[in-house]
DNA sequence: GTCTATAGCGCGATAGAC
DNA sequence: GTCTATCGCGCTATAGAC
């Protein structure tokens, strides 16, 4: 993502697109700020749902699915295709990066502790363990289903992931 | 990776990598072929070891920890890194990587499958969605582990996840 | 096989008019 | 808030001498 895309995506010239984020880092961090809000207002929604932990863990995957179904193209998790590019991303940008990784591990976390309690999910290890594992492994099932497999791929890699903690 | 980045490791002027490497994608597909080999004789290794199967995917997930703390700076599987950057790679370095997906997904199975009949792990759903799964988990890992947690969030993932598998 | 030199491009960023 | 114009940089790639 480059000025010149968004300048192309929204009819402004380029340089008009300084004017709303003055350098790179600021429109990735915007970018970024946004990502997590929407994001995180999802997982809102999931989580106040009345349904099992189990069910609600699955809603919580879908997420990832349907961002890999959203847009005309393949699009990716913003913060795994981010995690790549680390090393040349800003402090604010990382920051960022950073607390959607322990947001997320957090909030599955409570999904998973929910489902132990209402007995529709089974684990082995602890929870915190198992909730950062989840989170990697949908991540890396994104990023490999968006090379490899499409959004079937993707289903399938969730379907078996939920059968793995199904009591 | 540029062409001065290569330029200046190996000690020669920016121009005279063109001679071994005539395009950019060239040295990416060269790269890459050099890491599959590797990679794939590494793992020819953990599969002629004469252990369990659990104890050969234990190993197996070793080589992503090894990745992980081999090199100065955290370093990263090739292929995650450009999984990334999919729409920007030519037709022969996207093979490759797909290939390394395909291959390693079937080794995976062949692993779990030994395990299986040895009685070292003991697996729910198909032996090819649980390879497949683990593949994914351990590229998210890698991925999630380089910005948030180090080769300590690894491992732990990774024993996570063959916490799951134990018969 | 390595070098110097340079072409050509896209990028982030800035100046200043409107 | 948008525009034109331009700077400076790093990049891929090529030409041609040694």
């Amino acid at each position: 993502m480059s000025f010149q895309d968004l300048s192309d995506a929204v009819g402004i010239r380029k340089a008009s697109v300084h004017h709303h984020f003055a350098t790179k880092n600021d429109m990735v961090a915007s970018l970024l700020l946004r990502y997590l809000e929407n994001f995180d207002s999802a997982v809102d929604r999931v989580m106040s749902s009345k349904v099992t932990g189990l069910n609600k863990l699955d809603r919580y995957c879908s997420l990832f699915l349907q961002t890999l179904q959203s847009g005309e193209q393949d699009k990716g998790c913003l913060c795994g295709m981010l995690m790549v590019e680390m090393a040349s991303l800003d402090d604010s940008s990382l920051a960022l990066v950073r607390q959607f990784v322990r947001g997320n591990a957090r909030r599955i976390e409570s999904i998973i502790q929910e489902g132990v309690e209402d007995r529709s999910i089974s684990i082995r290890g602890s929870v915190s363990g198992t909730a950062r594992l989840m989170l990697a492994a949908l991540e890396g099932s994104l990023l490999v289903a968006r090379c490899e497999g499409g959004p079937k791929q993707l289903a399938d890699n969730i379907a078996q992931l939920l059968t793995l903690l199904k009591r």
